[in-house]
DNA sequence: CTAATTTGTTGCTTGCCATTACAAACCCCC
DNA sequence: GGGGGTTTGTAATGGCAAGCAACAAATTAG
């Protein structure tokens, strides 16, 4: 659910139809285009392993629903006429990702490749704002990005909005908490303007490690992506699905214990791995008082700038903090076996301070198992996942089912 | 992969052809049978979703098969012709399960209902012994088996055993180590007598959670399994498939910190759950020396006796070993949120003293989502999961593509 | 004993892909 | 410049699996 659907089949999902096997052929034949860059049909045809007359009637199906263009003949100086190159399309089908940040607005319109093509972003203090004004505001934004993108000839098919909080896992399109705004189960339809243009919430954490997984140069299949906002949360891809857990409740990682009789923490127990790396808590060891008033103030770059500077209490925290994040994701990675560990959201920009302590506290816990410090890395995206992630989820499933484009 | 593969398309896996629908309609009709008692073809057809001629043809070649049995007309009562009830075969394929333990050798022959109908066991002291002679006794062990499963009319399809130790993940067949057996990379098919009955090696631990799923009245479908054999093992069920991890480590719960600056580990880290809750830790709290020279010796046995007359060191010690225990698993239940807990293998027969402390320190734990005491669990099948897991798997490859079995 | 009802099978149609055959478009070479 | 070779894309035909409609078979209701 939510995420993209890759083809997993249940004995429940009904019987197979010959629709089913064509959506998925469908799916193979884009799948080879998208990845491969330009190919002609009977190219499409040797590496999927259907026959060119199949592939020529499914790239027809694709050209009609405007998910693949034909470009000019590409003669390529070999022997033999020349295939036509297919491409998957720059126009048409695309995806709108929306984001809320606590000081900020965004939004993204990415096409059917992935690419952003149109960004829009202004400065606001949500905290604490209704919802109504909020999103009335971000889906206006979103209006001109996709005004903005219609003159690129593009047309979203879907839209995704980014929240910095638990999203409902059975009713979908319900906002259950976001403390950093302020917000208690909000339905989204109920305040969005305009009925027809209603996104699906997702939570940040989630879409950044998806981001970060779509757009990695070599995707690895299985890996946690760690973000702090408000509290700390991880993200867990596993085979390039996103898990959620039974309850919506997995990645809880900024209450694993790393003290057992440590620090009390607002959730009840002690010791969370919160009460030592999270924002509160580090801005507090470095000294300075959270100020968290204008909307310019950001405590992360406040942090980082000091780290620069040489500021030592501000690196004893963050080192602290490394060290209870890397003891947490030691934890981690003997449940889990990953293949990667992401430092995302704002961990990523403080990564040059945090990178150090977390892989030595991990190089001492984990030891039965080959372990390569470069399986830890900091996210390339940052703070830009999110609302990426949320316009490519559209995109991402679009791809994993064409039939979902009107049929031209 | 090993596990039961459930049927899981991933673009890799090549285009779609009628033979996948035709497969997928054969599990669909199994299924159907196999779940709801005897069903008559119009009964299954209207439960799936096929029309009645084509669940026909499908129920033929399942017969054809061997997998289907028809019974009696059930007149039912009803009015109208009755329907020919359709059964999951009694007779025919079935799969043997093997285990060697530390101290015994079994066998279990299970139906293609998944019902074990033969049973071997042999007590052997098997630490230290060469495996060429172990496994000549195991494979003895597994002939008289499948000769008494013959003349039951069951033909073993699929042989796997079940090991204390770990399996590779890429080359299938190679035990990499035992350290309870003290072997290390033992191929099997190197000292298997027959090369025609090689069974697949598979981690115990790992076979009895899926026992434990496929033998539940109401099956959870992602928990985690904890059994304490040589160290401390979980084993991942993630929406009713094993998970293995990115390079098959998942699951080491005993190599999760609990305390970070405690007692050292033979792993190199400190304050290991295994040095607080593995079997050697536990005797030791217990002040009973660890003695394991004769098979009859089982420090499991001896723990619970001492613990059901109240001897106030043991008592103390599973206490001890259950917090231990509950602090590594709430870190499980932060990062995995699954359904349920479930404690197997020894710990099943120490529930009884574990369970009060592992359950106070989830309940302590475990905040910030719904969290219920009943989702910890002891294992019912204890320690025959494993070789009813083992046979089991087999019939699971089955019942999950039923073209395996060679056609009538 | 007849009508009603449900089951299982048979004949025909539809949809999808494989196979075969063929026209089209290019390179090579004389 | 033109023929041979080669590769591409499409058209025609066949096979296979399921849907649909019709029917024979087996039972209950009356």
């Amino acid at each position: 659910m939510g995420a993209v659907e890759r083809a997993k089949w249940r004995p429940e999902d009904g019987p197979a139809s010959q629709q089913d096997m064509r959506r998925r052929n469908l799916v193979l034949v884009l799948a080879a285009v998208a990845a491969q860059g330009p190919l002609s049909r009977a190219d499409v045809a040797g590496r999927i392993g259907l026959t060119r007359p199949a592939v020529s009637s499914l790239v027809d199906e694709l050209i009609g629903r405007g998910a693949l263009t034909e470009a000019e003949t590409t003669s390529g100086g070999r022997v033999g006429r020349p295939g036509r190159a297919l491409a998957v399309s720059r126009q048409g089908p695309a995806g709108l990702g929306l984001e809320i940040g606590v000081a900020h607005l965004t939004a993204c319109v990415a096409d059917l490749r992935g690419e952003p093509r149109v960004w829009r972003r202004v400065e606001r203090a949500n905290a604490g704002r209704s919802p109504g004004q909020v999103l009335a505001e971000v889906s206006a934004l979103g209006a001109e990005a996709e005004a903005e993108a219609a003159a690129l000839g593009l047309r979203v098919e879907g839209r995704v909005l980014a929240v910095p909080g638990v999203v409902a896992n059975a009713p979908r399109g319900l906002v259950e908490r976001a403390p950093n705004l302020g917000w208690h189960a909000v339905r989204l339809a109920d305040h969005w303007p305009d009925p027809d243009t209603v996104p699906e919430p997702e939570n940040e954490a989630n879409l950044g490690a998806l981001a970060e997984y779509w757009n990695a140069e070599q995707p690895v299949e299985t890996f946690v992506h760690v973000s702090a906002e408000a509290g700390i949360g991880a993200a867990l891809v596993i085979d390039g699905q996103l898990f959620r857990g039974a309850r919506g409740f997995a990645g809880e990682l900024g209450h694993i214990p790393v003290q057992p009789e440590g620090a009390p923490c607002a959730c009840g127990a002690r010791g969370c791995l919160e009460q030592y790396a999270g924002e509160a808590a580090v801005l507090r060891e470095a000294g300075l008082a959270q100020p968290l008033s204008g909307p310019a103030d950001d405590p992360v770059a406040l942090l980082a700038e000091r780290a620069g500077a040489g500021h030592a209490p501000t690196l004893r925290a963050l080192d602290r903090a490394g060290h209870a994040l890397g003891l947490a994701l030691a934890s981690a990675v003997e449940l889990i076996d990953p293949d990667g560990l992401v430092l995302g959201g704002a961990y990523a920009e403080l990564a040059e301070w945090l990178l150090p302590s977390v892989r030595a506290e991990l190089a001492v816990r984990v030891t039965v198992r080959p372990w390569a410090a470069e399986a830890l890395r900091s996210s390339a995206l940052g703070r830009r996942g999110p609302v990426l992630g949320a316009a490519q989820m559209t995109v991402r499933r679009i791809m994993a089912d064409p039939t979902r484009l009107p049929a031209g």
